[in-house]
DNA sequence: CATTTTTTGGACTATCGGTATAATATATTC
DNA sequence: GAATATATTATACCGATAGTCCAAAAAATG
């Protein structure tokens, strides 16, 4: 992705945060961001193209942040699933996404509605699984009702909140709050064998949503491109993780841990450097390559 | 209001459903209710203004059923309140009103958006009440909470629903799964005294933002009127309830529980009628001012 | 320097919500 | 029934919107 075009994808993002979507015009964006209109359409083929590459660019933020976490943790551990959920939190309070995806989420254009749509189904996917992950198998047949009715409550409290009080919510007190929501749910419904939604509700999503997965070549392919990409002023320091990562993607059975403690520190050494957001981008699809085949 | 006026909006409301608010332009409007755009502006301001309209008469409705079933019941009743919030749900559905609700819940419009807020936040403040009638004055503390994340619960269980199945939602069973997730909740929440948000959140809301309420001379005013307004055509059994109404509300102290038997028989002898919409009306301005007093 | 790619800026289209107005139709009143 | 008041119509108009198109200028590339 062309500098430039970052530039103006954050300008973007400012005003869609300050002034809303709908009521920011593109001519908003190009006088803020000093461009042309035609440069506009020549980089994104609509204003709703512009929004889903924002909102593309903050779900893969929050997701690399979120595996990092777990790494060498128990994935049975409460407390990781409660930091990891207030990271996505963060994340949109950050860039105050809510209000967006919402906003959006009945608009006219079809491509964005099956955008958000997906995109809330996959993260109800992912809290299903995790969910499954910290209170046994046993609570598999209601991870689905339980991630959903987690959202639910945690999405209409901020709502409420943000309504009627002029604080900052505390975002962690929030999540630790509705977790013990669903431990006193969850016992429950196993009891009774109360159900809703079916269990393999997001099932299907997983196959057909899932962005298209890069081959292991691909993957390699931009891991070099990357690597000859950084000049003379790069530390080595830097880039001798994207040499490892390499290497170790090479051998035959890469070992994950070791890609897991690596590509951190990878993505780490970038912060604040000029290539930081390719860094981003390509610790996201070591990160997609791993969870698909770990 | 004027008969013509109601056909524009039920149109309105019609074109709403089917391709949405945002999608409907004006236009839309003209050309099916077949009238010109200067009477549109006649009666209505502006778009926005035409579907607050079409929203207070929802209100109004599920309001007055609401009302109607707990006369002469138990307060206490769980399943009576489980059919009342079905009610709300069943409204909402005949008309398709929840996407309009968010969809315009952040647009450009203050007016809108305040409107949409004040009928959500008049929501949970009622169910905050019926939880205190239902699960006993202990539960106080704890009322805004379970409220709020009783919708956040239902309203995202029927997007989930509605966007991976293709069959009709069971309005009940889905009211009473979220009420069973409630029974688990409130016992756990009162012996640790977990409180998110403050008791009277809501309390600010019912004074400031109630709609104006009538005095009783408006009102008796009003009844006057209709029973003006009935020619020789209407049954007297009709005319009777008006009449009795009347002399009820002029003595000193009216019987709340014989006008509350006496307004729904007053609303159901008109259900078919020619000034069905504005019994109807009265009917909901007759249980405010009862509420008020009682 | 020559070629290719990117950027520019403005003209243009169609639609939107909303205003203004003058002419016409429908009620109301005397 | 005539006079008056009110409601409705049709249409032209406004400013703002998203998006298209294109020729010329600028910048990058070999």
């Amino acid at each position: 992705m062309n500098e430039r075009k970052r530039q103006v994808l954050l300008t973007a993002q400012r005003l869609f945060i300050n002034k809303g979507f709908s009521t920011t015009s593109v001519q908003d964006i190009l006088d803020e961001s000093r461009i042309s209109k035609g440069t506009f359409y020549n980089y994104f083929s609509s204003k709703n193209e512009c929004l889903i590459a924002i909102l593309e660019h903050a779900r893969n933020e929050a997701s690399v942040r979120r595996r990092e976490l777990l790494i060498g943790q128990d994935l049975s551990d409460k407390n990781i699933l409660i930091e990891q959920i207030s990271i996505r939190m963060h994340v949109n309070r950050e860039q105050n996404l809510l209000p967006i995806y919402e906003a959006v989420f009945h608009s006219g254009d079809d491509d964005l509605k099956t955008f958000i749509k997906n995109m809330f189904l996959a993260e109800f996917s992912w809290l299903s699984k995790r969910l499954v992950d910290v209170y046994g198998k046993e609570v598999a047949p209601h991870a689905a009702d339980c991630a959903v009715m987690f959202f639910g409550m945690m999405q209409q409290l901020l709502h409420v909140w943000s309504a009627v009080s002029k604080e900052e919510i505390d975002t962690s007190k929030l999540v630790s709050f509705v977790m013990r929501k669903i431990d006193s749910i969850i016992s429950g419904m196993i009891d009774a064998n109360d159900i809703f939604l079916h269990e393999d509700v997001f099932h299907k999503l997983n196959s057909d949503q899932g962005e298209e997965m890069e081959t292991k070549a691909q993957l390699l392919e931009r891991l070099t491109g990357f690597l000859e990409l950084l000049g003379e002023e790069t530390r080595p320091a830097a880039k001798q993780y994207v040499q490892f990562l390499l290497d170790e993607l090479r051998t035959e059975c890469p070992r994950v841990f070791v890609l897991e403690s690596v590509v951190r520190s990878f993505r780490e050494a970038f912060v604040g450097l000029s290539h930081e957001p390719e860094a981003h981008e390509l610790a996201y699809k070591v990160w997609s390559y791993v969870d698909s085949k770990g």
